[in-house]
DNA sequence: ACAAAAGTGTTGCTTTTACACCCATGG
DNA sequence: CCATGGGTGTAAAAGCAACACTTTTGT
């Protein structure tokens, strides 16, 4: 770092936007901040980029420390660099995405130092939230809405194994629009990317639903990268 | 800019790719520069975000400072932070592809400080580039690829007036194949969104074709953001 | 008159949409 | 036996892909 570099002090964090899907519900991970700035206000999880750590290193530590995962699916999809952004500094931060399991408990935990509390709050209930973070939650759940068209992310949000009105209530959510059912099974099954598992929903008080996991192998044959759900 | 935020000397930068349509080309503006590292490498024209400016901002005075033009259409896409990819220090940069329309003559003129020469490429032409440069404009031709099926980004490349044919040379370039000449006619004029401007090329030395412009107000009714092209 | 590009329709195929009832299961 | 969601087909409409010749203009 000699002398071509030098301007002015600033540092760079990363944000992430956490989408669960739980029972049937689209919900995003908020912490409650414990400092100042913005003591007690909600917030998107994050953290300050540290020296030997590239953005997507960093970004896949601070969801380990939040939820104790790893191998989860991260996307980042933006910086926001507004001057004024951070009213302690120059900060730039870096917006992810990650589309996780909940199965039912999993519950956050660990929660870093400056968070006295996280919670998996439903999209339709999200509070007004510190800094920018507003816009950068909105502008995490287009990226998906839009992504969630293209590629198969929608299993990354649903267990290994699951049902076929699982799996179009994660595309409801994320869209944000009722599917007519006959035509996603009929779509979703031509694709041939899901393999029947010849087993069946346990544990409900109704007829069982069969089970399907997403076909990774043959998708990317098929597709290579693209598709159009 | 207290003692919450210190951690370690960075800084960011803004990296552009400038894509630019002429005469059946579609090129990018490279410089070489002039200092090191990479003395002599031909790189993706950008610079440090000063303190008082935001990332747009500072992206938009980049191009100005380039190509003296204001107003131009540009979009952030990626920021890129391998701990390694600056030799000098900690540079997390953002990157931000631009559209323009040259006309002929439009060669870049001033140049920054630390390029001696700037031009502009034939895309397939592109040389071996420096620091993390090569990555950076494969990622931004990939999001103009991508964009270009959904959004009216194409006008960006093109004159106000301009003929079907160059819009579809347009299309072609950025896609990288060949498309159907009558379907895409039928196709773009189904759109509703090209105003005829009964008035033909001129200068040609044979059939001169109609003209026609962009009709942005009727885009905005018809699709507020969605189309697909 | 020729070279160069402009302009133009039809057909078959695929994809999308709209739509409603019976079935299996657990309580 | 009832409540709950599981599972299924068809027809009409729209959109997409393939394809070749005539027209206009300048030189």
């Amino acid at each position: 770092m000699k002398n071509t570099l030098p301007q002015f002090y600033s540092v760079f964090s990363i944000d992430c936007v956490l989408f669960g899907f739980d029972g049937g519900e689209l919900k995003i991970l908020l912490i409650e901040r414990n400092e100042e700035p913005f003591k007690d206000w909600w917030a998107l999880p994050g953290n300050l980029v540290a020296q030997d750590e590239s953005l997507d290193e960093s970004a896949t530590r601070i969801l380990y420390e939040l939820t104790g995962l790893k191998g989860v699916y991260m996307e980042q999809y933006y910086a926001f660099g507004d001057v004024d952004r951070h009213p302690q500094g120059r900060v730039v931060t870096v917006a992810y995405y990650a589309l996780l399991r909940l199965s039912g408990d999993k519950t956050p935990k660990p929660v870093s130092d400056f968070a006295k509390n996280a919670q998996w709050i439903n999209v339709n209930d999200v509070p007004k939230l510190a800094f920018d973070h507003q816009k950068i939650y909105e502008k995490g759940l287009e990226k998906i809405k839009r992504r969630i068209k293209h590629q198969p992310i929608a299993f990354e949000l649903l267990p290994e194994k699951f049902t076929l009105t699982q799996l179009q209530q994660v595309y409801e959510l994320v869209l944000g629009k009722k599917l007519d059912k006959r035509n996603f099974r009929k779509k979703m099954l031509n694709f041939g990317i899901l393999k029947d598992l010849d087993e069946k929903q346990k544990g409900v008080s109704f007829r069982a639903a069969t089970l399907y996991k997403f076909d990774k192998r043959k998708y990317t044959k098929l597709f290579g990268k693209e598709i159009s759900f």
